[in-house]
DNA sequence: TGCATCTATGTCATTATTGACATATATTCT
DNA sequence: AGAATATATGTCAATAATGACATAGATGCA
């Protein structure tokens, strides 16, 4: 995992911290959690490459710029729901988001 | 979009039923149907390939067996996260996971 | 037939997620 | 400096998702 993305988990409440932190999560919650920040990496990188702001991504999703930072953030009260429904939006295919998905650190989609 | 999974998106409360009735839908609706619905059938794949019954993986993830036969059926209550949630509880990682997401209509993962 | 097991579907109280709002910080202008 | 724009973060009322339960249908087996 690199710097960055701990840093935003750290940042959030997810008691990731240093990889030894990851320890205390099960595989199967460590995976999910790649996943998130994965798509949440890769709605970032969509709305960027948009030239769009937060706020006129919130308005086409009909959100609020503080939960599209909160998704760019992969907020625990975040769903996986809706940052599909943020990539779609953005254009992102079913293909795009696989990609995203399994990408290891990077933020393709 | 073949004929079973028409059937059961008809089923639940979807209105998909036709190919007319998908014109109603947004390109967008359509795309995180048709993920939704691809992981449903990733999830029982991977539940008969282990064997289980559908109580069996209720107990494993901590929920019952009404909501893992609603997620099967792709039921508009449950949520792409329940279902990755169930797909990693059965050993699926993010690239088979990503593999099942883009399926045109089998039940890889 | 009766019994056990598996799956489907409706309901509901509890919990989680959501958009909206306030506010803070940062950056880039003039 | 002050104004404008972009992003981050906490809170909360409204809504959505969840597990549990009841119950029905289906299948197989004694």
């Amino acid at each position: 995992m690199d710097k960055a993305k701990q840093k935003r988990l750290e940042a959030r409440g997810w008691r990731v911290g240093t990889a030894e932190t990851f320890l205390g999560l099960s595989p199967e919650e460590a995976a999910l959690i790649e996943m998130k920040v994965n798509l949440s990496q890769a709605l970032r990188a969509r709305r960027e490459a948009h030239g769009l702001s937060q706020l006129a991504l919130a308005k086409r999703l009909q959100s609020s710029q503080s939960r599209i930072a909160k998704m760019e953030a992969a907020d625990r009260t975040v769903s996986i729901d809706l940052l599909l429904r943020g990539l779609v939006v953005l254009g992102a295919r079913p293909r795009d988001i696989a990609r995203a998905l399994g990408q290891k650190s990077g933020a393709a989609a």
